[in-house]
DNA sequence: ATATAAATGCAAATAGTTTGCAATAGTGAG
DNA sequence: CTCACTATTGCAAACTATTTGCATTTATAT
């Protein structure tokens, strides 16, 4: 399936780069009420194939996705359910889990506390 | 609400103890069909409340509860779906993520990767 | 035993996401 | 530039996971 060039797909992809934090298929249809719910869902999830965009699923939550500028991880504040971005030493940190049987290929680490 | 007792309670703590993997509300239900499966939500719920069981939401999928007999990780296998736990020296970890501005009460690791 | 409120089951509602299909619109060939 | 081909879109409807309302059952304290 050759893909073409798409305006809506565009302005999706927009959407998401210039979004600090991830953001869920209603959130993006909010800010692009033109574009029709199934299309942005069609679309980022051809993003999330192609690896363009991250998806996850915070604890219970919609599904959010998130434009990959570059690997990092999240923070996410219990008070204002925020989500800060930081970055860490991933392959010391591999190194640390001392995982044996098992070659890591992603690694993903999340906290929750408090943001000040 | 004061908690009573409640057989159906006590299996689905059953089941939950007893299995090594997470489990899915519905494989819950597999296991114990004369529950019903609003029940068994309800009280998986309510365990997670207690924190004495760990809801997940792994990648795209249902949620998955888990009995929290000591903190842990999960480690993914790509290939075969099989979830593995481990430890890990979480306070080095956080340390080790230099965080600051932000206060952790939670860590939470996955990797994904292939077991062997 | 009895009253009180918690726990359960059933049906129905809701939320998020996916699918089928017809209409629309990029793209490459002539 | 025009035409054929097929990717993309929108709409309605299907689907899956989860939640809610309400009447019934059941545990527990008196």
């Amino acid at each position: 399936m050759i893909k073409r060039q798409s305006k809506k797909r565009d302005a999706i992809m927009e959407v998401l780069k210039t979004s600090k934090a991830p953001l869920s298929a209603a959130a993006i249809h909010e800010k692009l009420p033109a574009i029709d719910l199934v299309t942005i869902y069609r679309n980022l999830e051809m993003f999330a194939e192609d690896k363009i965009v991250k998806k996850f699923h915070f604890a219970g939550a919609e599904a959010h996705f998130e434009f990959q500028s570059e690997p990092h991880h999240h923070a996410i504040c219990l008070d204002c359910d925020k989500v800060l971005h930081f970055k860490a030493p991933d392959k010391k940190i591999v190194k640390l889990l001392g995982l044996e049987d098992f070659e890591v290929d992603e690694l993903e680490v999340t906290v929750r506390g408090k943001c000040k």
